[in-house]
DNA sequence: CGCCTGAATGGCGGCTGCGGTCATGGCATT
DNA sequence: AATGCCATGACCGCAGCCGCCATTCAGGCG
């Protein structure tokens, strides 16, 4: 569940309500993208004030010659500031103003470093209008939001996963890998037999053996494994 | 057959240009980049027929119902169809409709993939409007368009190879298309059967038909030459 | 030291079932 | 009528699992 996410953060500024944010400032710099939001945003919340810029310095700049605005909405890739360097800029600058990140990436790990950086929340490009509406209004109510699928424990768990895959490949023999490695350029099993110089039964065998040792039942598994972890690249 | 992979593909259909485009075709699953994308093609180009498809499934079932448009843009990462996929599907429909590539990603060897599979061209979402309007037109009068740094013959020959090799993989039938993706993800035939909801003979006729069709002997192959063109992108 | 033992690796053939080919037929579009 | 796509069952070879054997190396023990 989204909700209670993080929960009941002590803000210490007053607290924000949707109704109080009457001047956005957007940073992104695909400018349809841009404009789509804007444009959004007006329908949506009625805001007359939508002002962009098109890069993290841009928006410094324009903040301090024109203001702080209500809320910030802030794409993750900028030209000058990807990941979490422009939420940490921006709220030296504007620490009691919700920061709301947006981007195509739903990286598990990108996520936890907004958040952590202190972004009011994470939405993905690919919301609905609806969906981004109720997002955005919602954050300006003072709740942290993030997308469905979060899980913020998750995060290493792919990295694991792959460093015991990793540990898996390793405990193979050598003949095993070779064997493994002709698997892996699309050949028979009767080919790899000729290959090595011996019997198809043999290469049978081994095959089992490195299906047990990598947890893999289908040799197209196996093949697809290997790739996961660039075990023999190119090819 | 195989020569003259790219270059001055002659084009049996008339010649288009950019004033023959009168309805489009855009395919992307973000709601505000396809409004953004319509609202700046209704401006530049004054066209009045922009369609809008959310998946590859509904573009093709969109041009079923309302027939072909003149030119497609399609988004890369689309719900149902990640990577080369969705030129693919769409030029099996569309063989003579230029379709665009749009996306953040402007990796190398994406646009390779993407323009061997036979997109007209392929444009980054962070193109300034002016510059994406140039790019479509463009496009539109038949030159192939592609971002600014990349170098197609960075990958030489090999790069004729593949076009070749997407061409057969576009000769593929929509279930073929949808056998040879569980394919590569290690199904074994009888899940796929049974995830179709069709018999274990269907699924292996159907993988004989892909195997000579894209020239491969084993199932393993198949699984390395629809990686080797990213042609479902991830799992 | 010689001997046994046990674990690890490489190697073999048989059996079952899946993977891949073939011939065939239904159904739609042309 | 012809073509293309989908679906099916029968047939055959290979893929994958089993039990078994040979060689090597490390250690325990009379």
């Amino acid at each position: 569940m989204t909700a209670a996410a993080i929960q009941a953060r002590p803000v210490p500024s007053p607290r924000p309500t949707a109704d109080q944010v009457r001047e956005i400032l957007i940073v992104d710099d695909h400018p349809l993208m841009c404009d789509a939001l804007a444009l959004t945003l007006k329908i949506s919340f009625g805001l007359k004030n939508v002002r962009t810029a098109r890069s993290l310095a841009a928006a410094v700049e324009q903040i301090r010659a024109q203001g702080a605005p209500d809320a910030v909405i802030l794409d993750l890739n900028l030209p000058d500031a990807r990941g979490a360097e422009g939420i940490v800029t921006l709220r030296r600058q504007l620490p009691d103003v919700p920061i709301t990140m947006i981007s195509a990436d739903l990286e598990g790990a990108m996520i936890s470093a907004a958040m952590a950086a202190g972004a009011q929340g994470y939405i993905s490009k690919s919301l609905s209008r609806e969906a981004l509406v109720d997002s955005l209004r919602r954050m300006w109510e003072g709740e942290h939001v993030t997308p469905e699928g979060y899980c913020p424990e998750l995060d290493g768990a792919e990295d694991q996963a792959r460093a015991e895959l990793a540990r898996r490949f390793a405990s193979l023999t050598p003949q095993q890998m070779k064997i493994l490695r002709l698997i892996c350029k699309g050949k028979a099993n009767k080919e790899i037999s000729y290959e090595l110089s011996i019997a198809e039964a043999t290469v049978k065998t081994h095959i089992t053996a490195i299906m047990s040792k990598i947890n893999a039942r289908r040799r197209t598994q196996a093949v697809l494994l290997a790739n996961s972890i660039r075990l023999f690249e190119a090819g």
